[in-house]
DNA sequence: TTTATTTTTTATCAAATGTTAAAGGAATCA
DNA sequence: TGATTCCTTTAACATTTGATAAAAAATAAA
């Protein structure tokens, strides 16, 4: 996905504003298993999914908790670097080979100061990911795991066939031998 | 609270851009079990607690599911009219008589356009709800209802005052007996 | 206050999920 | 190919949570 339309999807600006962050951001790429993001450490980054998967996750005592997949498109932050310049909670890791555009926060602060397009872009871009985090919040509240699994088949199967189950489980909220019950009931 | 107080909280802006905020802003007041509110309706303002409390919960066959408690200073709106202009999913009822400042959607969004330094207020608004709402999904997706119960209890002592046990325990995510059960342990 | 109503706790039993261990499959590498 | 490693499923048992009902406590109304 170029970033050009991922810009588009987020907020449409003058071409003189877009133009701006096309010319600040730069390509990278890294293998399966790196480690994008740390926790405890200010990112000085935020990242676009161009091409691969990446995964969030928190330590809970010595255990790896999912709490977000992050597919082609979308932002890979850590929120309270982004938010409040603090160090994050998550870390986040690459599923497959990735390639990310990457965008200095600095730089993209000091635009969202400067220019009102660009302040609306990055006030888009929040709003949309408080809505989405929002639905994950609820779905979770509301929902089992055995519906939420197959929201996840219907809305994404290919995550499952790109993740390892263990993953899903702990995105889920369950352990991987509940998984494997539901998708036994299911077949 | 005041209203310049919760707009200085969210972030700082020039005299000339806050006077514009604080000319538009009313006052409101509704008594308890009254619905703030409604899903499926496209709502046309957004509101700040001044004073009381306020509950956000989605139906789930017949049963009210509560996802969050507004307490004095928060801001209370329809997370998906405010941001794509639709039918929300959520319900709020206040818990107990309560004021609200009030914005009209439309003449903000009208401000974001208009005005860089209002651009960046909302901005600022929508990544701190993004944060918050975050950490309260991490919360929840690891850690146990117990230890969310006893962070509660630190955290907010008075909610658990001011809000029937029947609805924290919806918003724990388990049933009103299994809270019983956790306070009894615990005293 | 007394009575009625609502809310919270306790008890009992059933159902769902977790834990641990072992077996079966799939993928990787020499 | 065969051996090794990693991932997924299955089984057995323990623990937790839910559902339902009833008792106790708290709140509201007469």
């Amino acid at each position: 996905m170029d970033f050009s339309r991922i810009l588009d999807d987020i907020y449409q600006m003058p071409a003189s504003a877009k133009d701006i962050l096309m010319g600040l951001v730069t390509e990278v790429h890294y293998n399966r298993g790196h480690i994008l993001l740390k926790a405890d450490k200010i990112e000085d980054d935020i990242l676009f999914v161009k091409k691969g998967i990446v995964r969030a996750y928190v330590l809970k005592d010595e255990q790896e908790v999912t709490f977000w997949f992050g597919l082609e498109g979308q932002p890979v932050l850590s929120m309270r670097s982004y938010v409040e310049d603090k160090p994050g909670y998550e870390n986040i890791v690459l599923l497959e080979d990735s390639s990310f555009y990457k965008l200095s926060r600095e730089k993209l602060e000091a635009l969202f100061k400067d220019n009102p397009d660009i302040a609306n872009w990055g006030r888009r871009l929040a709003e949309q990911e408080l809505l989405r985090t929002e639905e994950r919040l609820i779905n979770r509240e509301f929902k089992a795991a055995r519906e939420r699994y197959r929201d996840l088949l219907s809305n994404h199967p290919e995550l499952i066939q790109r993740v390892k189950l263990g993953h899903i489980a702990s995105y889920l909220g369950i352990t991987q031998v509940s998984l494997s019950r539901i998708r036994a009931e299911i077949r």
